[in-house]
DNA sequence: TGCATCTGTGACCATAACGGTGACAGATAG
DNA sequence: CTATCTGTCACCGTTATGGTCACAGATGCA
């Protein structure tokens, strides 16, 4: 997502970004695909073609593009259903929910701050400052 | 946990932990060592021994049990290192670092206001709304 | 129009992570 | 002395995930 704020109006194919992260491009276009869906990016098919975000990098959250990517729940609870013969078990999941809910909301709250233009700058003003620059202070807190 | 903290100074056998969790004795053993090393939990050997709470329910925040049973990172960025050769790939995880520390830490911060005791008085007074009205037994059997 | 390019998607495999399971030494209560 | 329970190991099966290949469809361009 950096690399398409980076490259503006510049279509990126999938070979392209699958150099950048260092994997493979079909991979690549399995996230582009889910990012699409939520409307984040948008796709030019043919030669000359690639990604392109569907909006600016101003009006992307980090928020969106974490719910996009990621499908399960952040903290998950039990994997198997505890027995319902015993009094925890039966009701502990339902004492368990709002508090999960509310940690992740607050890491929602967190993330919905950092806007995609954020990052890009980010990365690029580190490219400026070779070799020395150690906390790269993302101004939003 | 909860089932430690009812239970107050009566150990309770990983057997029977495992039946309320719906498990295996050896599973729940497992994570009793990894709460035990963080001083969360201790144990009693022998005839008659079983797990319990190494402070009270009153001392004990969400947050210490996840960071005591949650090895991995909660937000986990690359997998593959991406590549150095491209500016983005250069810089993004020094960039994103942060980031995730401050979503992170906010999800902790919610945990750290919600104790042991809260959750297990939480399901007691669940159970004292019942529809109908079930024997009041800890263990499965 | 024909070709090269690139997406979107499905199938398949290898690998890693994790829970389930059994086993066994050591500690301890009775 | 014996029954019980922990702590820990090894091992297996399942599941999730990424890597890889393949192929149809869309599109720009000569």
């Amino acid at each position: 997502m950096t690399v398409l704020a980076l490259r503006r109006d510049e279509p990126t194919s999938s070979e392209m970004l699958a150099g950048s992260v260092g994997t493979n491009a079909a991979v690549i276009r399995r996230i582009l695909s889910m990012l699409a869906k939520h409307g984040l990016v948008r796709s030019r098919l043919g030669a000359g073609g690639g990604a392109l975000l569907a909006r600016t990098a101003d009006e992307i959250t980090l928020a969106e593009v974490y719910r996009a990517v990621e499908t399960g729940e952040l903290i998950c609870t039990h994997r198997c259903e505890p027995s319902s013969k015993c009094v925890v078990g039966a009701r502990i999941l339902d004492v368990l929910e709002p508090i999960r809910q509310r940690a992740e909301s607050a890491m929602f709250t967190q993330l919905e701050q950092v806007r995609l233009s954020m990052v890009s700058t980010a990365v690029l003003e580190e490219a400026d400052q070779p070799a020395t620059a150690p906390a790269p202070e993302l101004n939003t807190a």
